[in-house]
DNA sequence: TATGAATGAGTCTTCATTCAT
DNA sequence: CATGAATGAAGACTCATTCAT
């Protein structure tokens, strides 16, 4: 990478971190641009030199923030191990990363209040989240036909886990003190895995 | 109720129609006061006569749409038969209730965005699940008494059981045609009553 | 017209002379929005309630400079006499009319600019001007018909006197004081008449 | 000149080829620096080296557009012959730049519209039309000297030939389909020419 | 109660110009 | 001489709210 181009990816990451944390705390609508300026150290023509438009930035976020989340579906595909031992793996990078999270969680639900109105948006998020219900499809089959699981559907079973991780942690947006990770990491988990347990016989 | 207070309350309830469907198509934030006052038929002057606010107005709705919501948990409350029975009369209500609150389920997540910014907002809908957590508790402390389900935390499995619907409902709204709701509508549940319910020994 | 109807047509042309002023002394681009607010005595919502943007007033200015040019047009239709007296006539109102429009004139060239950028400008200058050629060349046939002049070919003559009164004006426009309209009112126009006027045999 | 002082000058020819072409395409006030540093194929840097603003360029190029124009009247002054040649030398000379000019004439009006607010434009357009009025004035004085022309007023007469050919220019500016140059080169001339020509007696 | 014209503070964005390299 | 990233003052326009009628 030239130079220059370190330059202006630097830039864009300065632009992107500012906005991120204004945006978290503000909502796209009451941060003013001079907010991300005044956050990012640059001046206001140095923000519109890299993005065109508040909106330029949000969509930009859009991909960060999503592209970030993928890393944990890569960890999951490199993973070795029973089909069990992967969604444990997953549950706890999930975990991992919804705390790290947390602060910016606010702008996630605001990008899916987007999902209707916005066709970059929902393209976005929807590929995401097909791609991860795919990944955990995989890990399930595999422990179907290795016999750790019962013949459930994969799919839904891929869904109603990724369903249960998004939903709990909706709740912990909501009700921090409600609800317990520590707790909670593996618990749900082990609640659907007894249901999908091979059982002796 | 007098006559003028019945007034009153078409009035109010006009606006909030209106402002309920001009919120959902395009957020809080790009509605237009006007888009509120064409859509409810009524004048602008109106309009601020009934609500001295845009916020006055999204906190009115605030109320109704968790109000809504509030009436599954009342038929749970009401209900007779076993722990079972009961989740699965949940299971029902809240499957149909969503089907029915669609289109307004872009307002719900905007509300959560309001979340860590408006303690009215933060009030309401912890309010809203912790009262809807406590009667999901109760109903599976009743299984666990009547030796239906194993002895697990009432408390969490009642969070996990709502997570899990509460996932899956946001996943559905981004996802509409990746997700069939006749399908998972008793699916989900099955999964984690399989998980909760005793093991015969 | 109703009293609404009048209070509209009242504040559009308050804002129109506001800007009329406004963009003769400034230019359209120099001008600011607040300057004819300024100048108008409205405020800005105001102004923006009745005109939608900047461009928006322009245009309506358009219409404005150019149906006040075509009256001298309507004077001449309706006028009785010889083809050389409607001239006459013509010339003396044309005069006239440049002489009130000074203060406006740059504004009309600021219009002409916009002849090859505009479509709209475009299509309305032309509009007038053509309408101008064909009442003069009828006045000019009329002259033939009646032997007061000579076979001219009476679209080519009419193009000659409006363009003889248009590009004096111009250079009255640019040298004021080298240009003395009082001897230039009818002397053009004698010129051109000799040239044409059918010759005694 | 040095090779240095050559660079120089193709580089200013350059940026006011560019602008030339920027200008008239956009106006002054639409075009973007940006645009002729694109067009001009330099860099900005470059372009503020060798003019120190945008008003500059304007102002340079207001030079050229009018020494250009100048030529025409060059060509009178060093011709031979009767005052009546000299007119039509003048008139095919004028047609022939006009033509050529033409893509740039809503330049030239903007120029006209800046007259009543700056004086650099002002002084520089009023020089360049009272050094051609003096010149015809001068021809048609020679035509009265020779019996050519009736005893008519030189400085009006050479102010209405003048205004003939930038009246009827303007009006090709603005509807070139319903003027024929070709006819009117020398058509309006011959009007005029009727008009002054001496009569036999 | 109801109306809708009017208000004006607040925003995003533009773009001529500068200057470190 | 040349570059182009950076600057920031300035301007068009928006829209929640008000208030005379």
């Amino acid at each position: 990478m030239s130079p220059k181009e370190e330059l202006e990816q630097e830039r864009r990451q300065q632009i992107l971190d500012a906005a991120e944390t204004v945006f978290s705390e503000q909502g796209f609508n009451d941060a003013r641009m001079d907010d991300i300026v005044a956050e990012s150290g640059l001046s206001k023509g140095a923000l519109y030199w890299y993005y065109k438009s508040k909106d330029a930035i949000i969509m930009a976020l859009l991909d960060r923030v999503f592209l970030q989340e993928m890393r944990i579906a890569e960890v999951l595909i490199d993973a070795d191990g029973t089909a069990e031992e992967k969604l444990r793996i997953f549950s706890r990078a999930a975990v991992a990363d919804i705390r790290h999270f947390k602060p910016f969680m606010s702008l996630a639900y605001e990008f899916i209040t987007l999902v209707t109105r916005r066709k970059e948006v929902r393209e976005k998020i929807r590929g995401y989240y097909r791609t991860y219900t795919q990944i955990l499809a995989g890990i399930i089959e595999q422990g179907i036909s290795t016999d750790e699981f019962a013949t459930v559907d994969p799919h839904k079973t891929a869904l109603a886990i990724i369903g249960l991780y998004e939903g709990i942690t909706l709740m912990w947006f909501i009700d921090p003190e409600n609800i317990d990770w520590d707790e909670l990491t593996e618990a749900p988990l082990d609640m659907l895995l007894d249901g999908i347990r091979k059982k002796e016989s």
